[in-house]
DNA sequence: AGAATTAAGTTTACCGATAACCCTAACATA
DNA sequence: TATGTTAGGGTTATCGGTAAACTTAATTCT
């Protein structure tokens, strides 16, 4: 590969002579200035931002960690901090932890080791914690995206779970539904009791006891544990209507519900948190849309005037709103009797 | 940061004797490794891997460039790549090129600065050869995904798109289909010209002349051409089937048809390359299904053999064979009437 | 005209790791 | 006893770039 030596030997300068062109620092003429271009052109060269981190102590890297890069949510947040990393002179390392504390871990070591200036980190669970300790321990700055971390203080940007929940599932109950239930992810993450806790504003508020027995955990990965789905729906009193955590819980759902003869929103509405991507044919479930995208960007800006100090010292926390769109997956209940 | 100096300073020996222990090279007492492993563990080192690439001359990283990370198709890639390089000990870099050439270039650049070891490119278009070319001169392996580049001759695992899509087209006329459109990407892109050959192929085999005017260029990114899909239902002798270059394609052909009143199968049959994800509800098309996953994973690991030389100089080419999958959205012609 | 400043470069040291070679005491061998 | 060997390290140079301090010669100021 050719170095900054080859420039300078064969424009018969010094290497720091080059190095100046290359950065437009210190005083060169713009005849000499010129021969070097002319010369490093000539012999495609190309900086090796390797050794230029080793002494600059930055590497203009940026780490994005998600949990689940087939979510539409998450690729969306990709692209968003893509975008806004590229546009700001960084490059954007990504990782997918898969919701998985060990892929985690070994990302974090990755992290480290690449030295990158900062990380946008989406965490696989509330165990994350350690993951966040050793950034914390390094000082490598990082930004939590869509997910808390209990007991960890620091940059982040959320999402308004606790508002949305309760404003879809009031949706159901402006529709008539008094039996809802709740179909979450793992309550491990932050996300997943938001949501619920906003599920049971919505009850409290109309005066409709919480019951156990409609409240199911699984994961937001998993496309639905058919047996509880079963269980859920065999009950004496069985529900009308169900807010699924996620945009894949109320896919799995769906398909479940389809397999079993039951139309949705006809005999059972289905709402759910975050859209379904690009890739729908038919929008057709209600949900609570989060701007994906502005996750990832917002998350980078956050994160890069963290690591240039261009910020006031106390955490930032962003929270995005959300939106409640209204679609064809609900209905009153009954609907078709009706 | 902790350095190999500070261990060796607090152990009582010299750097490289840390440098040994951490890379488990010559040799080195228990007693000193013990003592040497210890310290590391309660400074937290972590190693620069900077340092250790400038002197190695290899940076562990490889960059994944793909042209839209929305596509479920790519996402799938993207994965399927990533987990391959995990295994095989290597860090990935994605790039998103956006079908786009100035941001491909963009990549490119950064590709070289910063020296990754080798690179996964699946083209923004024919007019990428001179990346390519980039690439090359620079000595810096590849292997093309997906889309071939004319006048390159290297590594590559493509899908069988002429087959796949003779396959497709042969399963309309099997349903008696006489009008079959297409609707296809940007013909700069090589799988666009191969799907077309073979929506030709089939029409020949079942000797029926094409017709220009049921052949339809846009882009695999793009939702439709609302014009040009009216132009074509309102031809004089109409299409009774689409074939749809891609996924995204027929997405957006779907939307339109939705939004006309057209439903499909029973006015129209839809069929397309690649599926559409795990994010759909009810798998309705009829498509041609390729391996994203394993066009992730094998090329990673064509291309971490050519970087290491276990393979022989000869170009490898892969072929992956892709599915056809029946589903919902073909039918016979005029099914509605029959 | 002499001092001060400036333009245009150069020299040196260092970022953190590793390869290649060097050193020394202890032990084995003839 | 003299000579090899080996275990267990240490020294030095280098990867490719940059900051900081240092030269010179030319120019400006008074």
């Amino acid at each position: 590969m050719v170095t900054i030596y080859d420039i300078a030997k064969q424009a018969n300068v010094s290497a720091m002579t080059v190095s100046k062109v290359i950065n437009n620092t210190g005083k060169i003429s713009e005849k000499t200035r010129q021969r070097v271009k002319k010369i490093m052109e000539d012999l495609n060269y190309v900086p090796n931002s390797m050794a230029r981190s080793l002494v600059l102590q930055e590497t203009k890297m940026l780490s994005l960690l998600i949990p689940d890069i087939t979510n539409p949510f998450f690729t969306t947040v990709a692209r968003g901090a893509e975008d806004a990393a590229m546009r700001l002179g960084y490059k954007l390392l990504f990782g997918n932890s898969d919701e998985n504390l060990t892929k985690e871990k070994e990302y974090v070591d990755m992290i480290l080791s690449t030295r990158v200036d900062g990380v946008l980190f989406s965490a696989a669970s509330d165990l994350s914690g350690p993951h966040l300790q050793t950034l914390r321990t390094h000082r490598i700055p990082f930004v939590l995206l869509d997910r808390a971390v209990p007991g960890f203080d620091c940059d982040a940007v959320t999402g308004d779970n606790r508002e949305g929940a309760r404003r879809l599932v009031e949706h159901l109950l402006a529709l008539g539904h008094r039996r809802i239930a709740m179909v979450n992810g793992s309550l491990l993450v932050s996300t997943a009791r938001e949501r619920l806790t906003g599920y049971k504003d919505a009850l409290k508020l109309n005066d409709i006891p919480p019951d156990d027995e409609l409240i199911l955990e699984m994961s937001y990965k998993q496309f639905a544990d058919e047996e509880a789905l079963h269980r859920l729906l065999a009950l004496p009193s069985p529900p009308t209507a169900v807010f699924a955590g996620n945009n894949f819980i109320a896919v799995g759902i769906i398909r479940k519900l389809l397999d079993m003869g039951i139309s949705v929103p006809d005999q059972l509405s289905v709402v759910c948190f975050d859209d379904l991507g690009a890739s729908v044919i038919d929008p057709f479930f209600t949900v609570v849309s989060q701007p994906a995208y502005q996750f990832g960007a917002m998350g980078i800006q956050l994160l890069i005037e963290r690591i240039k100090g261009t910020t006031t010292p106390e955490w930032k926390k962003l929270i995005l709103p959300s939106e409640l769109i209204v679609r064809n997956s609900s209905a009153p209940p009954n609907a078709h009797a009706g």
